[in-house]
DNA sequence: TTTGTAAATGCAACTTTGTTGCATTAAAAT
DNA sequence: ATTTTAATGCAACAAAGTTGCATTTACAAA
C-alpha cells in the first residue's frame, strides 16, 4: 500500500508555511529551512503537500510560484478567492471570504479561477 | 533623440501577434518564426513592443508569459479584463469587455488587476 | 525489538526560461 | 553619401525547476 511519511522536511515545511500569514516562494522557503534539507526535496515536499491539499500553490503577478496554507478551504478545496500582490514588500496574501462575482462567457466551462490584485497592502500603505 | 526603428524582427513579430486570436509564449513565437532571429532578439522585441503598448504581457495560470496583441486598449491601455485559460489546447484568450466586480477589501490601494479563468475553452468542448 | 519495504532524500546532471556584455550590423536622420 | 546609434547575434551566465539513481530512513509487519 502506497503511504505517505512523516519527515522532518515535510514538517518542517508545512509549520512554515502555516504559521506565514503571507504565501512563500521555493527561495523564502529554503532561506527559512536553511540547510534542513536539499533544494530539491523542498521542490518534492511542496508538490507532496501541495498533492494532500494542504497548501496551495499560487502563480503570483508577476511569474513568481508561491505556496500558501490552507486555512478556509480544508474541506471545501477550492480557491476561488482573491490574491493580493504587494507591489512595495512583494507579499502575496489570501483575501479569504472575498469572491468576484463577472458575467459568464458563454460555451466556456470554468473549472478554476485565479483571481490577484496588484497594489499596496495595509502593511505598506 | 532616441528613436525607436522598425526591423524585419519586430514587424515579424508584431503582425504575428496581432494576428493571433489567442496569447503566443516566447517559444511559440520562436517555433512559429523560426529562424528569423536570435532568441534574444525575440526577448528583446517583445520588451519594446510591450513599452509601446502594441502588445501586453499576460502571466499565465501556469506560470508561463505570454503576449497578447492590444486591440480594445489602445487608447485606455488597462487590461482589467478576463483572461481565459483552456486546459486542453493550452490556449489564452482575452475575453475583452468582460470585467469583474468584488467588494474591495479595505485598506488595500489596487492598481492593477489579473482575473484569469481555467477551464475548456469553445474550440475544445 | 528487530527486520523488510518502499517512501523520501541527497547529489549530480540536465533543461528551460530569461538576462547581460560586447562586437557587429543596419535603420534612418543629417 | 555619411554618420549615428538602435537593433542584432553570439557567447556566457543565472535562476528555476526536473530527472535518474544510489542511499537513507519511516514505519508496518514479524
Amino acid at each position: 500500500m502506497k503511504s505517505i511519511r512523516t519527515t522532518a522536511a515535510k514538517t518542517a515545511i508545512q509549520e512554515l508555511i502555516s504559521n506565514s500569514s503571507v504565501a512563500l516562494s521555493h527561495t523564502e522557503i529554503q532561506v527559512a529551512t536553511k540547510g534542513l534539507c536539499d533544494r530539491v526535496t523542498i521542490y518534492r515536499v511542496l508538490e507532496r503537500l501541495s498533492d494532500e491539499g494542504l497548501v496551495h500553490k499560487v502563480i503570483n503577478i508577476d511569474g513568481v510560484v508561491k505556496y500558501a496554507g490552507c486555512r478556509s478551504c480544508s474541506k471545501n478545496h477550492k480557491h476561488n478567492h482573491i490574491h493580493f500582490s504587494c507591489q512595495k514588500c512583494k507579499s502575496v496574501t489570501c483575501l479569504d471570504g472575498i469572491e468576484p462575482t463577472f458575467k459568464l462567457p458563454e460555451k466556456y466551462k470554468v473549472n478554476e479561477m485565479n483571481f490577484t490584485l496588484l497594489g499596496i497592502c495595509p502593511q505598506c500603505y
